[in-house]
Order: structure tokens, then C-alpha cells, then sequence
DNA sequence: TCTGGGGTCCTAGGACCC
DNA sequence: TCTGGGGTCCTAGGACCC
């Protein structure tokens, strides 16, 4: 028998948490709102009862339903973001083998417990609740994907006791029998019409169908999706988070924005916070990409979703320096005439601070700084952008510069930089 | 009037290098 | 000097997830 892994779900996680802080919420419908309490992020049970659907924008919802029982949270993620390494740390005493997937999911090897899967997470379930507060559903198979359609399973289906566990085949057969193609983990609307145009209708027959022309039709991650489905893993547990490779901020606006002045404001705010984000990770970002959008809910008014990046000269977390870089783009971006719905900025390319020892910012704008940067941008453009890795040590007379594994050919000769350059 | 925010991975094509 | 193949990088866009 394969290595069980199980999908530990947090069941309507942020009502969970809002009533672990306010046991009179108990029984009664939740919901938790996005951000300018656009629409709806989290229902309880009874608020799925009363038709609420997940992300209904909350100005229609609230048309609709007319009970005066409903209860109406702004989302609170620092709370949130709490519970759930609390849940963690709860599920890490019945296993080592822990992948946080989400802020409310977590995915576990179950290697070692195969002849007591029953009782080891009935009693991980009871202790969680217990801990916690937060009630969890448990779903068990030889891969992600089929944990994951357990989990849906174990949701679903109330005898299942908020556990259910598809290592047999028969067992899988019958719970993919009961569920549509955009139930699967990685099928949404687009994959699912797709698929049906060409016949492939439900689960199972995506089961049965050849895995290579799968992948000559969708590629890759169907492919890979086929074997999940038929129980050979594809995906491993991640037992360390992989480090991060960007860092988004970005916010609709209560209105919409029109001027350039406002526009620069908000984005202002946006990159600090993206700075403070940076910082706190101990990174530092070499690639700088802004966004804004028009109101895609307008398609009468004139639509435009401009965005560009800049690479910088060297990587920073300094927020001056991505102030001045964002509005730099920001300024390209902007065309008057338009209503401004979002903006955002993007951090990417993304090094251990330590890496940079200093920045090029500070230092004076002289000829010899210029084919510094010059010399430095040709061979990281020749090599790869992070081939160079430049590090000024400030104070002190000249520059340093250091490479790491990619770079062909190190030296620590500027002469000799510019002549490559 | 009112419709979230923050991510990842893959693909495809062109540029460039060896 | 010519030729081809293989590889990486870059960018934009699509699709999906929680």
C-alpha cells in the first residue's frame, strides 16, 4: 500500500475563528467580508444554508437575504493568521511529516500509521477542536489530489463523521462517481469546459484517459493530475516552505481614482508596506513591476490595465529607493481620461538581504559610477540578471563585487568588469 | 453606489549564447 | 566562415488556488 496522506482542512475557517472569540455566534450564520467589505470570503454552515454563496458581492447579498439573524464580519487576518499556526502546531504533534499548504489546510504523511488511519485522526480531530477551537475534516489517500477529493467527501457527507479515507480503489471509485470535473483540485470553469468538448464528462473518464494525450492537449499539470486521480503520486509533501519569489501589495478603491497625484498616494502606501514585507522576510527585491485597472465590472466605461516593470541596479529593500523606482513606472503608466479602480505593486526577483551589502543609491553620480552600472547591467544581461552580485561597501575607497555559482567568470577587478562589460 | 488580495506554475516565442 | 542543435533568459498571458 502506498504512503497515506491526508488533507487536514479547517472547517469555514474564519467563522470558526470569529466564534472561538465570540461563543454567542455559535449556531447562528456568519460571514466574513473582504476588504472594503466588498463580498464574501467565509460562510458558517448555516449561512451556506441560506444560499450565500462564496466571493457574492456583500451590496447584493445583502438585498437578498433579509434575515436579521445574519452576522457580519470585517475580515480580520492578524487574528486569522494566529488561530492558524495554532492549528499547526496542534497537527505537528501526530505527525512529522507537516506541509502548511494554506492559512487553513495542511497536508500529512501518515507513513508508520497505515494500520490505525481511523483512530490516529479521529483523535488528531478531537484534540484539534479540543486545543483550538477550530473544528477540521479529515481526508485520506495515496495522493494529494485524491486526499483532497476525500476531504470534499468528508465535508459532504455527514455519516462520513468528518472523516473519510479513499486508499482503495473501490473506495476512490465511488467518491469520484459523486463529484463533478470542477470539483477536482486544479479544474475550474475554463479546464472543465475543455475537457467536456472533447467528451471528457466526468472523473472518472478523466481517470481512464491517456495520460499523454492529456498532455498534448493540456499539458503538464493535467497530465500529472490523471496519474494523481489513478493514485500515483506526483506531488510530494514540501516539509519547508519554498522560498518566496514575489511579494504582492495591492487594493481596490472605495472610488474610483482619476488623477495622477491620487493614483501616486495609494501606490505610495502600497510600496511601503511591500518594503516592510521585504524587510521582515530578510529579502531584497531586483525587479520592481507596478499595475493598475480600470473597473472590469463596467465593461461600458473605457477599459485599461497597463503594468511594467523595471529592473533595478541593484537589488534593495530600502523604501526610498522602490518609492522613487514605482512612480518612476507609475508616471509611464498613467493616461489621463480614465477611472482608476485598483493599483498594486509587485516585488520579484527577489535575494537573501545579505547578499547585498550596499546599494549604488548612495553613492555620487559620477561618469565612473555610470559604466560601473553600465558594465554591471551587460553582464547581467549576458549571464542573468543576478550573475553580479553588486555590493558596495560604502565608506570604504572602491567597490567590491561578488558573484555566485552562475557567473563563468569572477573577478574582483572593476578594470576588468568594464572591459567585459 | 456597491464586486478581495496574494500567490504559483506553465506555455510560447524571440533573443542570445555556446 | 557556415550550420545546426540545445540550452537559458525574458516577457506576456493564461489558468488555477486559497
Amino acid at each position: 500500500m502506498s504512503t497515506p496522506i491526508a488533507l487536514v482542512d479547517c472547517n469555514n475557517f474564519y467563522a470558526s475563528c470569529e466564534r472561538v472569540f465570540d461563543p454567542r455566534l455559535r449556531g447562528k450564520p456568519i460571514v466574513v467580508l473582504s476588504n472594503n467589505d466588498g463580498c464574501v470570503i467565509a460562510r458558517s454552515n448555516e449561512a451556506k444554508a441560506l444560499g450565500i454563496a462564496m466571493g457574492e458581492p456583500w451590496h447584493l447579498c445583502k438585498e437578498r437575504i433579509k434575515t436579521r439573524e445574519l452576522i457580519v464580519r470585517s475580515s480580520n487576518y492578524t487574528l486569522y493568521g494566529d488561530m492558524s499556526a495554532r492549528v499547526m502546531e496542534v497537527l505537528s504533534h501526530f505527525t512529522p511529516l507537516l506541509e502548511v499548504y494554506s492559512i487553513d489546510e495542511a497536508f500529512l504523511g501518515l507513513a508508520g500509521f497505515e494500520n490505525r488511519l481511523e483512530g490516529h485522526t479521529q483523535s488528531l480531530r478531537a484534540k484539534t477542536q479540543q486545543w483550538t477551537g477550530i473544528p477540521v475534516s479529515v481526508g485520506i489517500g495515496p495522493t494529494k489530489t485524491l486526499a483532497k477529493v476525500a476531504n470534499r467527501t468528508a465535508k459532504k457527507t455527514p455519516a462520513c463523521n468528518g472523516l473519510c479515507i479513499l486508499m482503495e480503489q473501490e473506495a476512490q471509485t465511488k467518491a469520484l462517481a459523486a463529484i463533478e470535473l470542477e470539483d477536482i483540485w486544479g479544474i475550474a470553469r475554463r479546464t472543465a469546459e475543455k475537457l467536456k468538448a472533447l467528451g471528457i464528462r466526468d472523473p472518472l473518464q478523466l481517470r481512464q484517459s491517456d495520460p499523454k494525450v492529456i498532455r498534448r492537449s493540456f499539458g503538464v499539470v493535467l497530465e500529472r493530475l490523471v496519474l494523481e486521480l489513478r493514485g500515483i503520486p506526483c506531488h510530494g509533501l514540501e516539509l519547508a516552505p519554498p522560498p518566496k519569489q514575489s511579494i504582492c501589495v495591492s487594493r481596490s478603491f472605495g472610488r474610483p481614482v482619476t488623477t495622477l497625484s491620487e493614483l501616486s498616494e495609494a501606490l505610495s502606501a502600497y510600496i511601503e508596506r511591500a518594503a516592510e514585507k521585504l524587510r521582515r522576510n530578510g529579502l531584497a527585491a531586483g525587479y520592481v513591476t507596478v499595475f493598475l485597472h480600470t473597473n472590469r465590472f463596467r465593461p461600458e466605461e473605457p477599459q485599461y490595465s497597463p503594468s511594467a516593470g523595471l529592473a533595478l541596479p541593484v537589488a534593495t529593500a530600502d523604501t526610498a529607493s522602490l518609492l522613487r523606482s514605482g512612480n518612476e513606472i507609475l508616471r509611464v503608466l498613467y493616461k489621463p481620461g480614465f477611472r482608476y479602480k485598483k493599483a498594486g505593486i509587485i516585488l520579484l526577483d527577489l535575494i537573501p538581504q545579505a547578499e547585498t551589502q550596499g546599494a549604488l543609491w548612495g553613492s555620487p553620480d559620477t561618469p565612473e559610477r555610470q559604466s560601473l552600472l553600465s558594465a554591471i547591467d551587460t553582464i547581467n544581461r549576458r549571464h542573468g540578471r543576478r550573475t553580479v552580485q553588486f555590493a558596495a561597501s560604502g565608506v570604504q575607497r572602491g567597490w567590491q563585487m561578488r558573484s555566485d555559482q552562475k557567473s563563468p567568470n569572477y573577478t574582483t577587478s572593476w578594470s576588468a568588469l568594464i572591459a567585459a562589460g
